[in-house]
Formats: C-alpha cells, sequence, structure tokens
DNA sequence: AAACCTATCAACCGCCCCCTC
DNA sequence: AGAGGGGGCGGTTGATAGGTT
C-alpha cells in the first residue's frame, strides 16, 4: 500500500534514547487528555518525536502499571508454557503476565530462556528434543505430536476468532450500557486457553471437538530431560542444566543460605497430557491471572516442567 | 588497568491488520 | 471494493553495563 512510515517524515525528528524531561512531556500530556492520536501527540505534547516512538515510550516503559526487574519463576513457567502453544505471540503471552509488556517477555525469552531451553537440548522454536536416540526413534512420534498440536493451534486459532468477534460485540453493549449509567458486568476474558480447557474435558480430546484427521491416541507418558539448577528464593538465578555433572558439584561454594539447588527431572510441556494439565492449572490456579506465589507451586514447577528424559520415547 | 567479550534491554524498523471513507 | 491511515506486533539493532582474560 505505499504507506510512509511514522520513522521517514520530512521533518527531521529526534531518535535514540528518551530523556527525562521528554518523559515528563509525554507522561504530564497523557495523564491530562490520554493519548488520543499517536500520531497527534507529538506536535500537541511539545515532543520532536514520531507518534510511534511516543506509544512505544508510554507502553513499554512510562505506563503507571508496568512491573520492572527480576521474573519470577512462576512468570517464566507461564512464559514457557504459553510460548509452547502459541509461539512468538509475545502480546499475546505478555496478556497473561499482568504488569508485564509484550517487549520485556521478547526480551527475556530471547536473552535467557531460549539460551537455557537451548542448553537443555530443546530447541526453543519447536520446542522439540534435538537429540533425541542417535537411531532417530521417537522421531515420528514426536512428529505425530507436532502434527496433532498443530491441529489444536488451528482449532485454537479459531475459537480465538470467535471470541474477538463476540468480545467486540460485548465491548459494544458495555458502552452501550454505560452510557446508560448502568453497571456493566465485565467485559468476557479472552482467555485462549478456556477455549481450549472447554474442548478438553477430562484431559482429553472430546466427541465433536476431536479433530477429524487425527489418529492420534495420546499418551501419559512423558517427556523428560535431567536438569540441575539453582533456585534463589523464588528465582532461577542458574540453571546450567545438562551442561553441569550430575552431582550439581558445580554449583557448590556459589550459594548464599536462601539458594537452593535443584536435581530434577523435567517433563517437557511436549506431550498433549501435558499441555491440557498445564493449562488446566494455569486456569484454574489464576482465572486469567497469574498468581504469583511461588512456594509449592514452584516446587511442582521444576517438578513437571523439568522431569527427565528416563523413558524411552 | 586495559582490552575484549557477553548479556541485557530500550528503541527502532518494517510489515500486517483493521477500520474508515 | 479498495485505497489509505493508524495502531499493533515481532524481529532486530545498538548502547552500555558487567564480567573475564
Amino acid at each position: 500500500m505505499g504507506r510512509i512510515s511514522d520513522s521517514s517524515e520530512k521533518i527531521e525528528l529526534k531518535k535514540g534514547p528518551w530523556t527525562r524531561d521528554e518523559d515528563q512531556k509525554l507522561c504530564e500530556y497523557i495523564e491530562q487528555f490520554g493519548h488520543g492520536s499517536w500520531r497527534a501527540l507529538p506536535a500537541k505534547a511539545g515532543l520532536e518525536r514520531c507518534g510511534k516512538s511516543c506509544r512505544l515510550r508510554w507502553k513499554n516503559y512510562l505506563r503507571p502499571d508496568i512491573k520492572r526487574g527480576k521474573f519470577s519463576v512462576q512468570e517464566e513457567k507461564t512464559i514457557i508454557r504459553l510460548h509452547a502453544l502459541l509461539g512468538n505471540r509475545w502480546a499475546v503471552i505478555a496478556s497473561h503476565l499482568p504488569k508485564r509488556t509484550d517487549n520485556e517477555v521478547k526480551n527475556y525469552w530471547n536473552t535467557r530462556i531460549k539460551k537455557r531451553l537451548a542448553r537443555m537440548g530443546i530447541d526453543p522454536v519447536t520446542h522439540k528434543l534435538k537429540s533425541l536416540n542417535p537411531d532417530g526413534s521417537g522421531q515420528s512420534r514426536l512428529a505425530a505430536n507436532l502434527s496433532h498440536m498443530a491441529q489444536w493451534e488451528t482449532a485454537r486459532l479459531e475459537a480465538e476468532a470467535r471470541l474477538v468477534r463476540e468480545s467486540k460485540r460485548l465491548s459494544d453493549l458495555h458502552l452501550q450500557l454505560l452510557r446508560n449509567a448502568t453497571a456493566p458486568p465485565p467485559p468476557p476474558c479472552l482467555d485462549v486457553l478456556r477455549v481450549w480447557l472447554a474442548t478438553t474435558a477430562n484431559g482429553s480430546v472430546s466427541g465433536s471437538h476431536e479433530s477429524p484427521t487425527s489418529t492420534l491416541t495420546f499418551s501419559t507418558s512423558s517427556n523428560t530431560i535431567p536438569v540441575n539448577g539453582l533456585i534463589d528464593g523464588g528465582s532461577i538465578i542458574e540453571n546450567n542444566m545438562v551442561s553441569i555433572d550430575n552431582t550439581c558439584n558445580g554449583f557448590k561454594g556459589k550459594m548464599g543460605n536462601s539458594q537452593q539447588l535443584f536435581q530434577d527431572n523435567i517433563t517437557y510441556p511436549f506431550e498433549h497430557d501435558y499441555i491440557v494439565s498445564s493449562v488446566t492449572d494455569f486456569v484454574s490456579t489464576n482465572h486469567g491471572n497469574i498468581a504469583m506465589e511461588e512456594n509449592e507451586e514452584d516446587k511442582s514447577y521444576w517438578n513437571d516442567l523439568l522431569n527427565l528424559l528416563d523413558s524411552p520415547l
């Protein structure tokens, strides 16, 4: 369509890091008037930036409801689970992490989780074990699983699209009710995982929702890999996984009082059963929001996310 | 102490989707 | 119906802080 991008406008606009003064101008303007049209905002707010830059700065940094700092184990758990289901859909993933931005989640994935998974021998893109049995056995089963996941993903996207339409309809109704000064019901949660749950009663694919093309029967066995790591309070400060020797000696001497070694088997979120149970747990625990408790929950995370590949595929 | 390397993250870029006209 | 604009998203880059040699 030959669109003119913000960044190529004739007027020389400022780029690079934002100054405190610019931040202040942007905040003050938005607090007073709301952002309105981002394109028009810079001129009105007295900023020599493109609207896009302002939007990004506000959305990723200045917004008051942003949580910064270390990701908790619970948050990491959510990111991995959702990435396994959704892929690089950072905005959707971030929407399940209160006060985290898509940019932050994306950075965290790219700089930490991705590398860690790679060290574990898991392809961060497909969430598939890179090195299976030397003879290649297990590949066909993994491929079948992936194929089935693809079918689920298709069904999920269709359901999501329906929800978006429904959400919009209800949102319009919501606005209408607001105009009538009547307390409206909250808009429906656009939690795609609930759609999944609705179609996976008892952790199995049921009746009419079953993929017409699938011939797969779900196994209760899991894909697990050996893991060594170190948890500091609620946060993972290191887990070199399989690269550290089995006795965890690699960590000894580095540990503080609040730190705890773990050496466990990790169930990787790959099999359908695991996904369903994870999603069930995720939604029933959080009702669409992530609770940040980190005790037994975290332990079970490392027990079930990370349980060894001790059985042949 | 200096040079080099690595990790992190804010910010930019370009594409795509949706809405309006 | 389709052109155009605005906003959103994901990929990538570049600056810089921290670590290592």
